[in-house]
DNA sequence: ATCGTTGTTGGAATCTTATTCCAATAATCC
DNA sequence: GGATTATTGGAATAAGATTCCAACAACGAT
């Protein structure tokens, strides 16, 4: 058995008879068969629904008729699933979560917004830029919404190519090369540490100086914490991890508690570390200076709204570099 | 503005006004809606559908009112989309596509299919594993039907947590605090060389003494890229890579092609290795012999079908001990 | 064994919604 | 100005869904 006859990650499209077979599906039978799932009985299942138990019954029936399947077990005190009806279930539930989207996007338009821009991006971009760049963009946009959905750099890369969101934020290393990509922002990593740590009075720090030092680690899945390695890797020395934790709150609160040292970007530790009483002493090397990168799947067939999220984020570097010079 | 308030993982529940506009959307309407949209002419549209292009006016018409926006520019040669109507398309489109999904499916039990299982599994699990283990589950029960998708061993998990999937199989490694997990397989990783190589006629290989010679790596995604560059780190040594790859048959290509050493499950080189021309030699290093799990959310609650894929997959082992005993 | 209750389903009547038919209106092109 | 393309409104017709009413089945209590 093939590798490629056993995974699914694309479904099959449906035959000529199955997709007859779409038009014998509607919003009210799913509902109706969802309350008789939950009740596991028809007849409350028709009272949470307003509706006489005989029309339930027979949607149920006719449903099954359609489709030449049987997806309850008819007992004498309610009515219990067989696989077919749970299967049903777990479609039907999700189907039925995507109308409850349209109804709130819809909603939503119809009380003033005028699009929306679904985006993910990985933790350093929320952290650091999100915030200010999309308060900034709402103030400039107010009737537009945006969806934003927190992913390591990997992930928002995958999501883009499926479709899942018009634009992704991620760090330049990530493997986008099916996408189009732009720049986003840079940022600097720093050092964190507590004041009476002995690299606390270091105006600038090579990484190699830290590793005679314990680290806290952020989760493996990180870019940061994956090019922190490659570094130590590449000096021939090793770093002293004594924990890894998912965020970069949780490193400030451990270097804090005196676990260690911790490398995160300086806008994050700016954001999360401030008021702790650390001190923040930039990196030296080169690889400190790091890319995050906007990916997009076709620059020319995004929507208008969308398009108007790329171009300002895009704006916002070009900007900032006129304003410095 | 806060992280929690830009971040939308999870969807806003409805307003009971919403709740109630979720009534006015029917699958009928959402499929002449995309045809308008592809057609992006109403009288084609009603052509494409079978029906007169007045009663695609009317439903268009009538949804427009009912949920107060407006989904089309009506132009002199045709129908534009609205950034409303654009919301609506992305959400029409998967709708449709989950619709697609049940006819598909229901077809299937039709034919006499008794259940499906949903599964996530990494690439170890995939390639050395799951083709034999269920080619004979389905030897045991074939009217069930597996959806299988491949992911990272962190996409696993988030896919069970997020109930993407019934069960999932993935590193031991990854983090799955939140759900039950259960042993599935021990793999043993592997130096893949030449014949040619100055390694080729150990026995047996220790990590460290590969350091010395190229390397090829797999994605940084990967489990085995992770640990291999952690044992190099502990050992105070670094990784020579000269390339990544996404596959453990791409990895077997490039030390063919003389790119160096690569580190690959011993049954997936037996898979896509053979025939090559090299040679694999064991791992003495404790982390070498590693775990695959599986994971689910709640196997209390699982469907039957799935419960008996769960249980399948846990006797294997529990089988092969038996049998080596 | 009988009776009452709970629950599902079938048939006929009624109601509601959708579609068709027909025509009007508007914009564009020749 | 006329022809064509395209959308929409009104009335009539058709189709499908629901309600009403009753029958049937299974279970539990007596």
């Amino acid at each position: 058995m093939s590798l490629a006859s056993i995974v699914s990650d694309v479904p099959r499209a449906a035959t000529p008879a199955e997709t007859a077979l779409t038009r014998r599906v509607d919003l009210t039978t799913l509902r109706l068969f969802v309350a008789v799932c939950d009740e596991q009985n028809l007849t409350r299942a028709a009272q949470r629904e307003g509706i006489a138990a005989s029309a339930v019954s027979k949607r149920m029936n006719d449903f099954e008729l359609a489709f030449g399947v049987t997806l309850f077990k008819r007992l004498a005190k309610g009515m219990a699933l067989t696989p077919a009806g749970e299967a049903l279930l777990h479609h039907a539930r999700v189907t039925l979560l995507n109308v409850e989207k349209i109804a709130v996007e819809l909603s939503e338009y119809s009380q003033g917004v005028r699009g929306h821009v679904r985006m993910l991006a990985n933790l350093s971009a929320i952290v650091q830029h999100l915030p200010e760049d999309l308060s900034a963009f709402f103030a400039a946009h107010e009737l537009l919404r945006v969806d934003l959905q927190e992913r390591p750099s990997g992930q928002v890369v995958r999501g883009i190519e499926e479709g899942a969101a018009d634009i992704g934020i991620c760090s330049a290393e990530a493997d986008s090369r099916a996408l189009e990509v732009f720049h986003y922002r840079y940022d600097n990593l720093v050092v964190v540490m507590r004041g009476d740590h002995p690299l606390a009075d270091r105006e600038k720090l090579l990484f190699t100086e830290t590793l005679d030092y314990d680290h806290v680690g952020l989760h493996t899945a990180s870019s940061i914490y994956l090019r922190s390695q490659y570094a130590a890797a590449q000096a021939g020395k090793t770093m002293r991890l004594r924990i890894n934790v998912p965020g970069f709150d949780a490193v400030c609160r451990m270097v804090q508690a005196n676990m260690g040292l911790g490398l995160i970007p300086d806008r994050a530790f700016e954001v999360v570390g401030a008021g702790m009483g650390l001190r923040a002493i930039p990196l030296r090397d080169g690889w400190g200076r790091r890319e995050l990168k906007i990916v997009v799947r076709d620059a020319a067939h995004l929507s208008a709204t969308s398009r108007l999220m790329l171009d300002y984020l895009r704006a916002i570097e070009a900007n900032r570099v006129r304003q410095a010079g």
